[in-house]
This record gives C-alpha cells, sequence and structure tokens, in this order.
DNA sequence: GCCGACTGTAACAAAACTGTCATATTTTCC
DNA sequence: GGAAAATATGACAGTTTTGTTACAGTCGGC
C-alpha cells in the first residue's frame, strides 16, 4: 500500500518532534534539548500554529503544554485524538506544578504520557524514547551517523558502510559520547567523568586502552581516522582529517 | 609566584559554572545544558552545599537562583561579594517571572546578571559567554580568526584557509597567546612568562626557536607573515605586513 | 563452578615534543 | 665595506606523551 510505503519511509529517517508552549523560552529550551539529542524539533506558541505545523511536518510525537492562550492543551489534544489522521500521534503533556490533578484529564483526553514542570532534560528524553520505542520501535533510537559511521542507540548497534562493529559496552558509551559531541577536545579525565561516571577513579591511561580498542574496531573499514589524537590535550572526534 | 602560576595554568582549563537552585529538575536541566556546552558543571541544591563546593571546585561562575531554602540567593550572593577570595566570581541571578522588582536587588547586591525563568537556554547560554569573554577572555572559547587563519580552542584546532595546520601543544599555545594580544610586540622574557608559566628558567633563545617552527607550520599556507620579528624587541602577531 | 566476555592496570615500545647548541644569515652602525 | 649584534635555522639528545600488548580480576550465564 502505497500509504504505508510513505509512513515505512518516514519511519526510518529522524523523529520528528513538535512543541507546544505559550512560552517562547520553554519552547527554545525544548528544542535545544532535543536537537541536542538528535530529534528532529518544531515549535508551536499556540494551537493553531500547531495545527499548521502539524499537517505540515506530520511530527512523530507532540509535547504540549497544557496552558495555551486561545485553545487549551487539552482541547487541541482532545481534537487531534478526535481525528483519524493524527490520533496516533503520541502526546507528551506539560503541566505545570500543583496541576497534578489535570494530568487525569490530560491522560483521558489520549495524552501518552505528561510531565510537570519544572523538569529534567534527561527526564523528559526518558520519556519520549519510551514512547517512541513503544509507538514505532525503529523511530527511538535517534540514530548518529558520520560519513558511513552509524550509531543507533535503540539496536545498541555501529555499523561501519553498512558493516556491523563488534564493540564492548564501553566503547559503545565511548563513541555515542564522541558522536553526539564532534569537532570537541576532551581530556582523559573529562572523558573518564561523562563516559564511566563522576567520582570514579580510574588511571587516566585506562582512556587510551579503550580509545586503541575502539580504534581497532573501527579499523577494517579505516573509519579510526574519526578517533584523533590531540597531544597534550586529550583526543577528539571529528571527521575532518 | 606560585600562587601566579596556579591562576596561569587554571585559565588555560575548562571552565567550571556551579548552578545552585533548590529545584532537582532545574539543577539537572542546568547541568545537561551546561555539559553539553562543554562546561564543567556542579550542582548545589542549597547555599550550604552551595558553599562547600564553591570552596572545594573555585567555579568560574555561579548560576544562582533568586529563592532558595534557609539562606536566599541574594544572601548568598551577598556574602560571597564580601569575601575577598570570592568576590571576583560573577553570579547569574535565576528569578521566576514578576520578581522583575527583585532583578535590582541582585544586581544591587553584586550579580553581574540576571535572567528569568523559564529561560531559553540558547539565551543563558549567550549571557554566559559574553561575562565569561569579559571576565577572562581566554575562558570564552570563541574560536579567534585572523584573515584565513582560524584558531579554535575548543576543538583545540588551527586551520589556515580550510586546511588543517598540524601544532605541537607549545606552537598551540604560543599561536593562542599571540592571537588574543594582536599588534602588540613582547619580549622573549614576556612570551616565557605567559606561554611557558612563570618561574620557569628556559633560554630566551628558546623563543626563537618556537617561533621558527610556528612559522613552518603556517608556511604552507602563507600565513607565516603574521609572526613578526621587532628587531631588539621581540615577536609581534600582526594583520598588516 | 567453569567459561567467555569485558575491564582496568602495568610494562614496554614508539612517536612526538622540547630545549639547547652550533652554525648560518641578516641587520645595524661606523 | 666590515665588524658586531641580533635573529634564523637545522640538528640532536633527553624527556614526555601516547600506542600497544599482555595479563589478571570481575561478572554473568550456563
Amino acid at each position: 500500500m502505497c500509504f504505508t510505503l510513505g509512513i515505512v519511509d518516514h519511519k526510518m529517517s529522524i523523529p520528528r518532534i513538535l512543541a507546544v508552549d505559550d512560552e517562547p523560552a520553554v519552547g527554545e529550551m525544548l528544542r535545544f534539548i532535543l536537537e541536542n539529542e538528535g530529534f528532529q524539533a518544531d515549535f508551536a506558541e499556540d494551537a493553531s500554529q500547531a495545527l499548521c505545523l502539524i499537517r505540515k511536518t506530520r511530527p512523530d510525537l507532540i509535547l504540549l503544554d497544557w496552558m495555551l492562550p486561545g485553545m487549551t492543551g487539552i482541547e487541541l489534544a482532545g481534537r487531534l485524538k478526535g481525528n483519524s489522521e493524527t490520533e496516533s500521534i503520541p502526546i507528551i503533556m506539560l503541566t505545570a506544578k500543583g496541576e497534578e490533578n489535570d494530568k487525569v484529564r490530560g491522560l483521558d483526553v489520549g495524552a501518552e504520557d505528561y510531565v510537570t514542570k519544572p523538569f529534567s532534560a534527561r527526564e523528559l528524553l526518558a520519556r519520549i524514547r519510551t514512547i517512541l520505542r513503544r509507538v514505532s520501535p525503529l523511530l527511538a533510537g535517534t540514530s548518529l551517523e558520520c560519513n558511513g559511521l552509524v550509531l543507533d542507540p535503540v539496536s545498541h548497534r555501529v555499523t561501519a558502510d553498512r558493516e556491523t562493529v563488534e564493540l564492548g559496552p564501553t566503547e559503545f558509551r565511548l563513541l555515542h559520547f564522541f558522536m553526539t559531541h564532534r569537532e570537541r577536545v576532551f581530556s582523559r579525565s573529562q572523558l573518564l567523568d561523562q563516559v564511566w561516571g563522576t567520582n570514579v577513579y580510574i588511571e587516566e591511561r585506562t582512556v587510551d586502552v579503550h580509545i586503541r580498542r575502539l580504534r581497532k574496531a573501527l579499523e577494517p573499514s579505516g573509519k579510526q581516522q574519526v578517533l584523533q589524537t590531540v597531544r597534550g590535550a586529550g583526543y577528539r572526534f571529528s571527521a575532518k582529517p
């Protein structure tokens, strides 16, 4: 079926998320977080703008402020859920603290989840992933790509020019971190903090060893050059030589 | 003096930012944004924890919620600004919307800037950069440019007309220093102090050698002319021939 | 309890960087 | 033009940093 094909096609690309909030600052914050995580982010300030964008961009998930001028978030949610074209788009409601009882109404109206403001970036992302995984597994993994090197967090798989690359857990996390923080030097100690976790006391030279393992795993594909040594400073992931 | 050496050393490293907010979700959000941007981020939930962390980590900048349990943010700010050890640490106050008049009090107490919640990540980062640039340009980490010659402290990379220039650590520091202090002559002894560090006793002629190496590295691009010899005085970085 | 995969550490090898010196080369001033 | 001073250049050996490998301990599954 052509329609299905279209959907499938779409599902292979980067998840598109629409944030709706009357506060532009919140919108920018959301967009920052989402884009940083590799999602495609759109932002609408009110319900009509949201509807327009939904029609145009067909988001895979919607973050919806409960309180909106004109049409409230709940009304908008209800309308989306009542329309066969849009009813399958999952919605996460954003509610201000203390509006707990509203959450029931929000859920009643068909929202998949709700998050109270102020929310933590990590929590929000976790919920987004959970829902995307449930609704359409192929989407949840914002797969990261860098000329032929692809890392898919969901399937926990790395490929170089379509060839599977075998990595241990640490190497995977290391590569994931690098691919989300490109063109930037990190000292061994920073890497230990960010990839191993804070307050772990591990020899700095251990980082070298894992870099080595990662390079070795990438070697068959020639992609090991993205992991660059910056003498005296640390390591860097970069597409440029 | 040893103390001075420490400071100089410190200024070359990554900016450390402390966020203080009684709402853990906000703290996580801040940390997420800051770390993602490459800052070193710490987080404190209350004033006493903040004081402890300030003593321990010596942050380069503090994000301070106006409203804190126990001691308010303003009180804490006042205390920091009253202490000679901490008075030079810039503070950005985070105030809730509608507390506009409080902003004056915040500034009175010595805060460098204020941001109203909810804030946009981009805005917050922009203000942080502005302040860091003002307080200590070396920390801000924006890339330096001079007709085609670009030095990016973040990726620790130098390019001349888009072509990567390979530099050793000392040459990198030397160029970095020159690009942040253009159109000015420096004697060999000044350069040794500023680039190598104080209390290092090294032959002055050594500077010549590193200048030579730097020039050689820039030669392929023809950019070596920015490093000019000032006979009898030292060296100068200049865009003009 | 055994096996295999994974980690961190240590030790050695290789590579890169550094400071110094000896020797050109240039500039300045007489 | 020539001497003296200042700077440029190239080579070298010591040092530091990084690469690489081997090994032992840990953990989970079977």
